[in-house]
DNA sequence: ATGGTAGCCTTGCTA
């Protein structure tokens, strides 16, 4: 089962981008993040078209979160429990063919210091515990999104560039970190220990075109899932196309039997 | 030198 996480920075404009990559590397699973709609402005037809079920957490204009299955997504969880009065859109969880996948936008938390990055902490926390719910359970899950932390230096372009940024900042990867010392496994890892491989590059002055860019989304693995993970890898080829999103779809790929 | 780009039911906010 080929399971990927792309944040599509609109799922509206990125529509074609998306469906043309769909084609070519056609996972069974995909995690996407900041939509930027309402559930019902979803283009669930156009998927339905190439073979995938939808579940999607929505939100006019910021975040959104969908996960799209070729099989049926069972026992859908919409919103990361643990807080009734967090309204973001960033978490949707469900079963798909035995494996439990959960599609997050991690918030960003800049600028430090504000209660933006408070927020992102505490969402971490409230991840953290689910974690634990799910590993009690003993079952393959994986947790595939945008985390907005670059776990190392080896993750970022200029390390000193963005010793302020929130992406980066020791409690962001502390928080990280305490999700793998649980026993979760960084798919992309396994198979690339080589710095400088990256899912985002910024908009702005020519990052992709210089290869400036950070590595912040992931598929975190539980025990039984990592058992099974045969591949994992950043395709970055829809980064290059026009109109792209900033961030570029990261994958692994699990044995079923 | 605090710029620059992209997307949003926009005139500022988020990333």
């Amino acid at each position: 089962m080929k399971i990927a996480t792309f944040n599509v920075n609109s799922i509206k404009v990125r529509l074609p981008i998306l469906l043309s990559w769909l084609e070519e590397a056609k996972p069974d699973v995909v995690c996407l993040q900041e939509i930027k709609c309402l559930a019902g402005d979803f283009p669930t037809l156009e998927l339905k078209g190439l073979g995938y079920h939808t579940e999607v957490v929505g939100q006019r204009s910021y975040n959104g979160v969908a996960l799209l299955s070729k099989a049926p997504a069972l026992d859908v969880v919409a919103g990361l429990p643990g807080d009734d009065a967090d309204a973001q859109a960033r978490y949707v969880e469900a079963t798909v063919e035995g494996v439990r996948i959960a599609s997050l936008y991690l918030p960003n938390g800049n600028p430090v210091a504000t209660e933006k990055f408070s927020y992102k902490l505490a969402w971490i926390k409230r991840l953290k515990a689910r974690a634990e719910t799910l590993l009690v359970q003993e079952i393959p899950f994986v947790l595939a999104g945008d985390y907005n932390v670059c776990p190392t230096d080896a993750d970022v372009f200029d390390p000193a560039a963005l010793r302020d940024d929130a992406l980066c900042q020791p409690e962001s990867r502390r928080g990280f970190r305490a999700l793998i010392n649980l026993g979760l496994v960084d798919a992309f890892r396994i198979f690339h220990p080589e710095p400088h491989r990256y899912s985002f590059w910024d908009y702005q002055q020519g990052r992709w075109y210089r290869d400036e860019g950070l590595r912040i989304d992931h598929l975190l693995l539980s025990p039984q899932a990592a058992d099974r993970v045969i591949a994992a890898d950043i395709d970055k080829s829809p980064r290059g196309k026009d109109k792209a999103s900033d961030h570029t779809p990261v994958w692994c790929e699990l044995a079923m039997r």
